[in-house]
DNA sequence: GTCGAATTGATTGCGAGCAATTTAATTGTG
DNA sequence: CACAATTAAATTGCTCGCAATCAATTCGAC
């Protein structure tokens, strides 16, 4: 088998950054847990922390999910008390996911987690902000060459 | 809300990372849905393509999978006819995986996803180089913020 | 206003991922 | 040899993630 072999090369970047995100993810893991959150289940805390009251439809457009993910995680969330979701009166399709007092609250025992875990990362800010720029470009690339049927 | 929020600036690096990954995922899937593979099985057959009848440890070992995943998947796998699981004659405890001809085969169908991919994404050879040797590092930072119980 | 098209969520079904436990086999220690 | 500790897979149970489909609602052309 030849050393430039394709079928080689190729798990050079797209395997490292399939398992850097689950490295990732289980890095949060311990520091979630606390909060009886998994890192999805966070990530929309983080939406809701920012613009309480989204729809799911926004939800869905921030985090690149769709209903099939977010709707059972939502309830899941709504189960542990974290959020309330509400059908909308102006457009009864739509259903705002509210934050409870106690999802509010739990804001102040995540302010930690960020700088945490920029500590587990182990990078700089400048190498940190670089490979976000990097990552984010891919991501954009990689969206596009998805192309949504054109309505 | 301040500008500065930790919990804003914390969906930069680790959101696009898990963003990316998952876009990634997705611009694989019409690929390999020609070859009736998953990116999972896919890795699986470039392990095997490099090494044939490895055992589900090494291929643990080399995917940073562990036996609650991969099992399944190659039964699935076994069941497509491209892999053959044997419970080794040595050592009853594990198992080898080996390909099938079809498995062998497959190969050849195989090659040209790696260039597609790499057109997808976009980069230079040298962006994508330096992008992997960063986000392997970011990676093994990771990997290593996970403590294994030292036995 | 009416009817067909589009939009929004919910549902279903399947394939990962992973923690925790179980089972079977092997190794090491006395 | 005996038996405790270790190891390798398999199993269980849960949470994503997403394609495909469905139901309810709203929009828009007429």
């Amino acid at each position: 088998m030849p050393v430039d072999d394709p079928l080689k090369l190729d798990l050079q970047l797209c395997f490292p950054l399939y398992a850097a995100a689950r490295a990732m993810t289980q890095a949060y893991a311990p520091l979630l847990s606390k909060l009886g959150l998994t890192y999805p289940q966070y990530l929309v805390m983080l939406v809701l922390w920012e613009t309480d009251g989204v729809t799911v439809k926004e939800l869905g457009e921030r985090l690149y999910l769709d209903s099939g993910t977010l709707t059972p995680l939502l309830k899941r969330m709504e189960t542990q008390g974290l959020v309330r979701r509400e059908r909308s009166t102006e457009d009864a399709r739509s259903v705002h996911v509210h934050l409870t007092s106690q999802g509010r609250a739990l804001r102040r025992k995540a302010v930690s987690v960020p700088e945490a875990m920029a500590c587990k990362m182990g990078l700089s800010l400048e190498e940190l902000s670089r490979l976000r720029r990097e990552v984010r470009r891919l991501f954009e690339t990689l969206s596009k060459s998805q192309p949504e049927p054109t309505k």
